[in-house]
DNA sequence: GTATAAACGAGACGGTACGTCAGGTCTTTCT
DNA sequence: AGAAAGACCTGACGTACCGTCTCGTTTATAC
């Protein structure tokens, strides 16, 4: 049961031929961690936008070419380095109470989002919108596994009663989350913890009818 | 009193000296709607991300200098031509209930983003993350105007005594139209009309109470 | 009659279409003059093959793309340099005697082949080997001329009844200064001042009979 | 005497150490025909200076160490290359009379020089011009060879009686094919058999006094 | 036999330069 | 003075090879 391994985690996005043998010099490890480290340490320093493969290959003391030997654009590096540095963070809590859950992984949420990791999945959603394969990136290495605990949530809360069988989860999960990325992206208003209350009260009344 | 016009509409971003002289050779007004016009030709065409104003430039049989004297940067002349080409569309309607109202204008704005207006924005949302100008036009250009006229009708729906008086309208506005960008801006799931209805009924329920 | 200019001479292999207008900006001939002046001190620096296009534009404080913009490639660049630098070097005498002349101007060619001129060229005909367009270059601006000049001494000696007048003067010009070539070029042999005694006295015997 | 076998001409220049005892695996000769022959063939198809060692590599079916194993330079190999495979052309006739052995001679160098092989030893003196290595490995491993025969065609005459004996060879051979060298490396005139007859009866006129 | 040593194909690696593109500024000429 | 054309410097792009360096495998002598 406990045997579901996050698979390798280690390499996510950069092109990696496993099917015949390895033949030839291993790609070394360490210049790997190199180039995610330095990314991560520029992205904070200067932004996506000012964020340069030339940059990175200089801070991370590499070469260009073996960038882009193993990721094909900027945006696919940048998220790998951003998920390999948050992949843990925010843990869905397990309270007993559907809302209950729902608010503090929220209130933890909008911490998150007003830290730097905020800026830059702002950044990558931005970047996302003239680049499939990043949005693609983005929906299957990262909403998707949070959004199936997020699932999880709800289904306990169905089992135990406290919320109506025939719900559709997305939409719910939607009316909650979708509010939060709102504001990160349009910064039409601040992202306080006490929003993700009003939004749990607001979307969840009566859920039990 | 409502002969508030939104004003001139033509010129809304660029810079327009008109306080002193007018002197010298008048600024051809031709001249100005070519390159919105292409603008809007070539965002479509390509995406906003290789807009470049080399190209529209070119496209509009113009100078690159005759662009920038007249916008700052690339967004803002996007925003232009985009705001010029969709100001009026998407009315906001009164039935008399504000669950209809709400209801039909988020119908029609779930129809209006599956368009190119709807890829037009989201490009435009994601160029905002790396550039705060373009954030902040388009939130007072385009974002204020749409949500004054949505606060008009809750408030239209609190004096009627549909919904209760300490409703925050801004928290409700969140939960209904930030689902929509969610969905537009990541793509996790489509944007069909029934949603709207779907979302209408989870969050305005027993707002009565 | 006498109104045969040899021409600007100033720009000589860069592109420059004269036609209609000039329209825009005009070229900085400053600019022209850096590029040129760095790619000489460059040459004599660092010789032909480590030769840069980016190391002339940085030496000259000036962006790769002037440099594009002016000459399709490097030995167009080189040989006008260097032509603008030599053009006017090695002079024709004229003692009333063809062996004589041409004796002295072999003793100064050779001189000059000894020197950094001499280096170069020889790195120009080395790159025409594989630029098809340098080796006319070559040919038309740098040979075709002196050439001519050589000829005209062979025809003041046939004039004055020195050399029997069938004599081809291509044959004789390339016994003469083929072997200077082929030894700058081979440098199987020293180039002496001798050598060009030696070799006229060789080849220009009995050209009476 | 004439036991001085001009060695073993098939590893001329590649490193070989013979000295002390050839542990571990010997070195395959075919690979090192393979590479040979691959730098020939693409030495014909896209010509010296577009030739690269990983080209050549990959079309030898080789590896990159490989090569590097066994040549210092791309020269090196390219020279290797081409002496192998034209080492024997040209051979010197000997007909009893200088004048028409040198011109025989020349005419078929001539009729060579026409060909692909012409083309080649043009790109390898031109490359030489920037590589001091390829410079001397030409003039010791091509030139010298032939030079040395063409001497002895001279001195026989000398035997004979047909030049007179203080006559300086090095001279007269330059004289004879520096023009030759010269036409094919400037290419500022036809290389034609009957240019052969030209240069020997200018150049050789009167040597008999 | 079984070490051990080199050759070998493959390919990763840090570099350098390439030639192109767009950015935003400046200059010239014409209207 | 405004407009259009285009020169200009800057800086990053993505590519191609360089020559060096591991890898794992294959082939040979040497113990």
């Amino acid at each position: 049961m406990s045997s579901r391994k996050v698979s390798d985690t280690k390499t996510l996005h950069c092109e990696e031929e496993s099917s015949v043998k390895a033949l030839g010099r291993k790609r070394c490890p360490l210049t790997h961690q190199n180039i995610l480290c330095a990314t991560r340490t520029l992205l904070e320093e200067i932004g996506f936008a000012d964020l340069t493969i030339e940059g990175i290959a200089e801070r991370a003391g590499v070469g260009k070419t073996t960038i882009y030997r193993r990721w094909p654009n900027k945006a696919s590096l940048v998220l790998d380095a951003f998920i390999e540095a948050t992949i843990k963070e925010i843990p869905f809590p397990d309270t007993g109470s559907v809302q209950e859950d729902l608010r503090l992984q929220m209130r933890r949420l909008i911490k998150w989002m007003n830290g730097v990791e905020g800026h830059t999945i702002a950044k990558l959603i931005g970047g996302a919108q003239d680049d499939a394969e990043l949005a693609e990136a983005f929906r299957s290495r990262w909403l998707t596994g949070r959004r199936e605990e997020a699932r999880q949530i709800i289904q306990r809360g169905k089992e135990r009663g406290e919320i109506r069988a025939d719900l559709d989860p997305e939409v719910l999960l939607d009316a909650l989350y979708g509010p939060l990325y709102f504001r990160l992206l349009v910064g039409h208003a601040p992202l306080t913890p006490g929003y993700a209350d009003k939004l749990v009260s607001l979307v969840m009344r009566g859920l039990d009818s």
